[in-house]
DNA sequence: CGTCCACAGGAATGACGGGCGG
DNA sequence: CCGCCCGTCATTCCTGTGGACG
């Protein structure tokens, strides 16, 4: 009876096309669930930490390590909004704020951002840092509340731009007498102290918290948990859910590269016209996620960068020197007819583009003959004809022929 | 053992477009 | 509409450097 029923499903989702995906929503990244597996502890943790808001006493700040995956955001945010509920409910004014400082990197936009949530209007730009940050203090203090800020991926930030924000959002309770502010920052690099002032660290740390990577076992459960919300039933087999965890789990632990795994296994088997997601989609799907990922990063690049990467393709030798890749991409601007960029400008380039794991660069020196940097393409060369002959004024100079080839070499 | 190559990569500065307040 | 300030990209100028060569 069971099998019958089971084998039922099976059919039925088959024939109303729509059959392997139940909630595409769960599978995505900024999705939080209800249930968290294995951070059950860090939620308490986390929940006991900021617990005296409830009493109108301002909590501890708080600093979050671990690597991306970990569940720091959806922990962070699953705490934050019960404990906002909450609060509503004991009559205690406690608001908090989100933000990712990947997305507002930079001094202004955070102040701005947090002045908009406490409903201080602020420009987009136009005002001096010092204006809004004033303005946002002004606003926080007649709104008497108690106030968490949560700077996710705050390491981006302090390393583009310093840790002037932090020194100065750890020392805002000084200057205000009707509300408080408690910062929860929350980072993916775990040496990040060493760019902190000591001050600013000890401060913004009074309470650590450290999310571990999770396991591939912790992994299969947090993947079988969230199967049963986001695919039918019977439409996701235990082998695919097992090599995705294991996937996962040999990179960094990271739960949002294998739910990433999971839904594109979906999509890719929906494609394929099956009816059960096995572990052969997963496979499919990995190769998938790299190629997309790898695509997009290239197709969004600036003119240069991409000149840049062609010449590195043009060279089509094991490994090129910033030299000899300057070279190339001089006479490629030319054969286009636009300006071209300085060495100095390229070279940063070329670390943007190992940044991103499409080249490799590496300093070495050659002795007498200098120090350069050894660059190598890191993707495969038909991905690099792909992309680029789909526009046409690059597709043409995917069959120039350099001139500089062997100029000196003596 | 010192030299000196071929760059690396930091700092300062400038050009430019967006977007405000007045 | 002007003047101001922002962030971003790029240039200019600069000091630093690992190690083969002589």
């Amino acid at each position: 009876m069971t099998k019958h029923n089971l084998l039922d499903d099976v059919f039925e989702n088959f024939v109303n096309n729509d059959h392997l995906f139940k909630d595409r929503e769960v599978l995505r990244h900024d999705y939080i669930p209800d249930n968290l597996p294995h951070r059950e502890d860090l939620i308490r943790l986390l929940g006991a930490t900021v617990a005296p808001v409830l009493k109108n006493a301002r909590c501890s700040n708080i600093f979050i390590y671990g690597k991306t995956g970990t569940g720091k955001t959806a922990v962070t945010k699953f705490v934050l909004s019960h404990l906002e509920s909450k609060a509503k409910e004991y009559g205690a004014s406690v608001k908090f704020c989100y933000l990712n400082c990947r997305i507002t990197n930079s001094e202004y936009r955070v102040f701005a951002n947090l002045s908009n949530s406490i409903g201080v209007t602020v420009p987009f730009t136009g005002l001096s840092v010092g204006e809004v940050a004033d303005r946002f203090k002004v606003g926080l203090d007649s709104s008497r509340i108690l106030f968490i800020i949560v700077l996710d991926e705050i390491d981006s930030i302090i390393k583009s731009r310093g840790d002037g924000l932090l020194y100065e959002l750890t020392r805002i309770n000084e200057t205000l007498t009707k509300s408080k502010v408690t910062v929860i920052g929350i980072s993916n690099d775990l040496r990040l102290k060493d760019f902190l002032d000591p001050r600013v660290f000890s401060s913004l740390s009074e309470e650590e918290m450290v999310f571990r990577p999770y396991n591939a076992n912790e992994l299969r459960d947090i993947l079988f948990e969230r199967s049963k919300l986001s695919f039918n039933k019977g439409c996701m087999s235990e082998a695919a859910i097992s090599i995705a965890s294991a996937l996962a789990a040999a990179e960094h632990g990271d739960a949002r590269r294998a739910l990433d795994l999971l839904r594109v296994a979906g999509e890719v088997a929906e494609r394929n016209g099956a009816i059960l997601i096995t572990d052969v989609h997963v496979r499919d799907a990995e190769k998938h996620i790299e190629h997309n990922r790898v695509v997009e990063a290239i197709e969004n690049l600036t003119l240069h960068s991409k000149l840049v990467l062609l010449s590195v393709y043009l060279l089509n030798k094991s490994s090129a020197t910033t030299g000899e890749i300057y070279d190339i991409y001089n006479e490629l601007c030319g054969e286009l007819g636009n300006n071209l960029l300085t060495q100095r400008r390229l070279g940063t380039l070329v670390n943007e583009l190992d940044a991103m794991g499409i080249l490799n660069a590496k300093v070495i020196s050659m002795g007498r003959y200098g120090r350069t940097k050894k660059i190598r393409l890191e993707i495969s060369r038909t991905l690099i004809k792909d992309v680029f002959s789909a526009d046409d004024r690059l597709d043409k100079l995917l069959k120039y022929k350099p001139k500089t080839v062997s100029k000196n070499k003596k």
